[in-house]
DNA sequence: AGAACACATTCGTCAAGACGTATGTGAGAG
DNA sequence: CTCTCACATACGTCTTGACGAATGTGTTCT
């Protein structure tokens, strides 16, 4: 019934963070792992993990498992209007100079000729050259 | 500098509460006082203006004195971006179920052969049928 | 089996904000 | 000037959620 409106809330409760909003940005060249958000965002790994499990129950991103690691990925959601206002917050974030720095550091640090250490053997993420 | 940052969180919190979206839900056809969405909204004066004054702050919604009364409207946001996606909800908002009986539990409210007691006065909003 | 690894969840603490109630402020009426 | 009206703001309380640190869960490797 209001499931809905809720859903309106819940989207913007889950864009309503920096953190998560650079997740979102960092996921939008493809499929990231959990690693690599620790790395990339200089923070500890609790934190990225409650961040997407935060926008997993908003229904914004899933995720896959692959032996020991966690995939995850852009979900679009299904309400049409929803999937709209997202779109644009993507693109929006395409545009932003700090969002822009981050994907930058993500492709420095996956395609350095040697991963950190704390990332040898990780699978890199999608859509960053090799 | 991070200022387009903030506006981004900004946005999106202004945005994370059922109130104040059926507030912006309101404002969609024009200007509204203060004591309609009292009436519309059936609630407490305080909680109306705590809202509008966060959605004044996340420079979503403009006021403007006339005598005693207080008119509020939609104040699309500079950047290109948040006014991009203020679009969209705004939209959205207008295809929802509940919000559609909000606006018409104003019209109802504003166009009837008698203004309800408090109302005695009360400039009527814009946008609603005389 | 056990150790090592990647990630999830829980715990205690703290700040942001939503609420009703009470009070403050600014404008018009008398 | 004082009273009233429309609205704003300041409490005190309670809930939500963000955080670091510790602990739990599931997988792989030996």
């Amino acid at each position: 019934m209001g499931k809905k409106e809720a859903q309106m809330e819940l989207l913007f409760r889950a864009l309503a963070d920096r953190t998560r909003l650079r997740l979102l940005n960092l996921l939008a060249a493809g499929e990231v792992c959990v690693c690599f958000f620790v790395e990339v965002l200089g923070t500890n790994q609790p934190k990225i993990s409650r961040h997407l499990a935060y926008l997993r129950r908003a229904g914004v991103v899933a995720a896959r498992r692959e032996g020991k690691w966690m995939h995850y990925r852009i979900a679009t959601p299904e309400d049409v209007h929803a999937a709209r206002v997202f779109s644009e917050v993507m693109t929006w974030l395409g545009e932003d100079r700090e969002m822009q720095k981050d994907r930058a550091r993500m492709e420095t640090i996956c395609c350095a000729p040697r991963l950190p250490v704390r990332l040898q053997g990780a699978p890199r993420p999608a859509g960053v050259p090799t």
